[in-house]
DNA sequence: GGAGTCTGTTAATGATGACTAACATCCGAG
DNA sequence: CTCGGATGTTAGTCATCATTAACAGACTCC
């Protein structure tokens, strides 16, 4: 049928394919209510075709949450420090904008990541909370600039607070306009944050 | 053993005690990363003899998920109805102590209610639906009352966005003393909701 | 003191599902 | 060509698990 041979990278592109349909099963039906037959139907092969890619399921959703979680650092590394070390209250901007243009162009990925990561074996999950910390960490030195008077706990849970607010976009999805939403989070953040 | 003759109500207790088991399971481990023997093992008794209680595993979760949904909305009827219809504004302010103490007090419960829905049996699940959507519309109502001119739709994606900031409660646990939590969820979400 | 209901228990039963084995195919390099 | 690796396929295998069956103690009500 469609074995068009001049198929680009038919390899590599498996890869990102099977993470990114799993992504798309496992936020509707959770780790456990997806099979490795589902994933692979979804692709377009049949189940344990999956194995000659990864070692299993476990391992798939290891390397899902480890790449969203090093990508939120990553982002959060760089917008954080936005050269001008004066402007905390830019470098906040930029954090919320570059997670929330996260959360909107990826649900599934924020839904999985939220939800998943007791599923993941031991050790993948120590480098996954380790990254999830220093991006938590990111937001907590620059909202300290900005409120230098509030402890530390505090401002951690703020965050996590936050992230509840801009995750929620999974769930109230379709309601508004992508710009809209960006728009109506970004202002409601703001504002949560400017009250420490 | 504990074969205490003088057990006070020892029927009615299990179905309490089966539920609540139940709710911290599924919210450490998920709906189908729990077994029946699981929960039954949980409550001092073994596997099927749940079946006494329940007509299965779907059933516990959905009566789980009916009773969280009507508590918030009979709650939520209940606290935005304050006899005096001007000040939207204390109706706000009840809501959202209301939302904040359930959801200090019973983060398994939150935790489920926000994640298992896809698991409840169709019928079930419209019912949920159903109170979730009433309970959302008496914050819609108090909240179109404090800003006319926002639409709807915007003030349904806020609300869903402070449900998920309320929320983040399971996630950031033993950060905060649960007043001090409260507060500020309570700070951050008021401050968040005046920005429409 | 026995019939019936409630609540449990320990064995099936039957699916489902992750993972492995054994066996093709394709394709690039020598 | 042909060897080898990459990628699939289809049949197991082995666990786990929800659910049911068959049976038993306890308590109530007569």
């Amino acid at each position: 049928m469609k074995t068009g041979r001049t198929e680009k990278t038919p390899t590599r592109n498996r890869r990102a394919e099977i993470l990114e349909a799993a992504a798309e099963l496992f936020a509707a039906r959770g780790f456990h209510g997806v099979s490795i037959e589902d994933i692979g139907a979804a692709v377009g092969v049949s189940g344990p075709a999956l194995y000659r890619h990864f070692s299993g399921k476990e391992a798939l959703l290891a390397e899902m949450l480890l790449d969203i979680s090093e990508r939120l650092r990553e982002q959060g590394a760089r917008l954080a420090t936005t050269a001008d070390p004066d402007t905390a209250e830019a470098a906040l901007d930029a954090l919320l904008s570059g997670h929330i243009a996260f959360a909107l162009t990826h649900p599934a990925l924020i839904r999985v990541h939220e939800r998943e990561l007791d599923n993941v074996p031991e050790q993948a999950r120590r480098a996954i909370r380790r990254l999830q910390r220093l991006y938590v960490e990111e937001w907590v030195t620059v909202l300290s600039e900005l409120h230098p008077a509030c402890p530390p706990a505090r401002l951690r849970a703020a965050t996590h607070a936050v992230f509840g607010l801009l995750n929620s976009t999974p769930r109230s999805a379709g309601e508004l306009a992508p710009e809209a939403m960006a728009g109506l989070l970004r202002d409601m953040a703001r504002a949560a944050l400017a009250r420490l």
